[in-house]
DNA sequence: CGTCTTTGACCGGCGC
DNA sequence: GCGCCGGTCAAAGACG
């Protein structure tokens, strides 16, 4: 029965491996048993969450093939925030594409660090560029922006595209507080990453009632072996993640910090029950 | 020698 | 028309 559930197999002998003395039987039952609801829970909410996200791209495909009709195609922009070490002078984001740098301009509103351009060179005709730039506030944050649509895949996938967002709600040189707006426009729910490493999940803006949603990125509950970083174990603190060689193996460390996090795992179903059960006004709207 | 980066020049849009 | 500014070009240099 446990094998058949491999999350919580490893939350169960990882909390085995973290108190000192065992716990009764009963108590292991008990909570395996709570955490196997909540992977069958988050299972179905995945699984209806997939088949609203394929309705609401169909619906999307044929709105756009309508408008295309009628308008030229609209070029796509979305915006990254990278969180490099604020010594390393580079413009590099490591997002899965090769880029060619074409130029470097100073500009005005943020003269202190220049914005560099890219192309993507990993395909001959791939129209995307993008520009990347210091944050004015803080020079550990890189602001990339991308223009267009690749035309062909990744070198390993994009490991950066979860933190898609759009570029229209971002004014990261002004904005102390909230680093990194992200939205999930299928599903309707956008976050906010702050400086307390708390990403703050808010349903959709047309519903009557937000449902904010904090998630506690800081881990002060993990007991793993972090010190090497120096950052007590958070991920947003390992400020030179971007650029370090051992990103990618604690990425997947952070990953599995995450899946053991049951405030993360509440927190999460949460936002997608609300973004299932709440009906979407621009699927109403069209 | 080929590829990539750097950097000054150039171009076009926009506001006055 | 002029100046400012962001974006792009392309020659020169660096690098492997």
């Amino acid at each position: 029965m446990i094998s058949s559930c491999p999350v919580a197999l490893e939350i169960l002998m990882n909390m085995d491996a973290h108190t000192p003395t065992k716990r009764k039987v009963d108590d292991l039952q008990q909570d395996f048993l709570r955490l196997r609801k909540e992977n069958e829970a988050l299972r179905f909410l995945l699984q209806a969450m997939s088949t609203k996200c394929n309705t609401l791209e169909q619906l999307i495909r044929e709105k756009n093939i309508e408008r295309h009709d009628q308008f030229p195609v609209a070029q796509k922009t979305t915006q990254f925030l990278v969180r490099t070490d604020s010594k390393d002078n580079t413009l590099i984001v490591k997002d899965g594409y090769q880029w060619r740098k074409y130029g470097q301009k100073v500009t005005k509103d943020n003269p202190s660090s220049p914005r560099a351009y890219f192309k993507c060179s990993l395909a001959p005709r791939c129209p995307v560029k993008k520009k990347v730039q210091r944050c004015m506030v803080d020079k550990s944050v890189l602001v990339a922006t991308y223009e267009g649509e690749h035309n062909h895949d990744a070198i390993n996938g994009s490991p950066l595209g979860l933190f898609c967002c759009s570029s229209s709600t971002a004014d990261h040189n002004n904005n102390n507080n909230i680093i990194n707006p992200i939205n999930f426009p299928s599903h309707g729910i956008s976050a906010n990453i702050n400086n307390n490493d708390v990403i703050n999940i808010v349903s959709p803006s047309n519903s009557s009632r937000p449902v904010p949603i904090t998630l506690d990125l800081t881990l002060s509950g993990s007991t793993s072996n972090q010190e090497n970083n120096g950052s007590a174990g958070s991920p947003q603190n390992s400020s030179s993640c971007a650029q370090n060689i051992n990103c990618e193996s604690r990425i997947e460390d952070y990953v599995a910090y995450l899946t053991r996090d049951h405030n993360f795992t509440q927190a999460l179903a949460a936002a997608v029950a609300s973004s299932i059960t709440r009906p979407s006004a621009d699927t109403e709207n069209q």
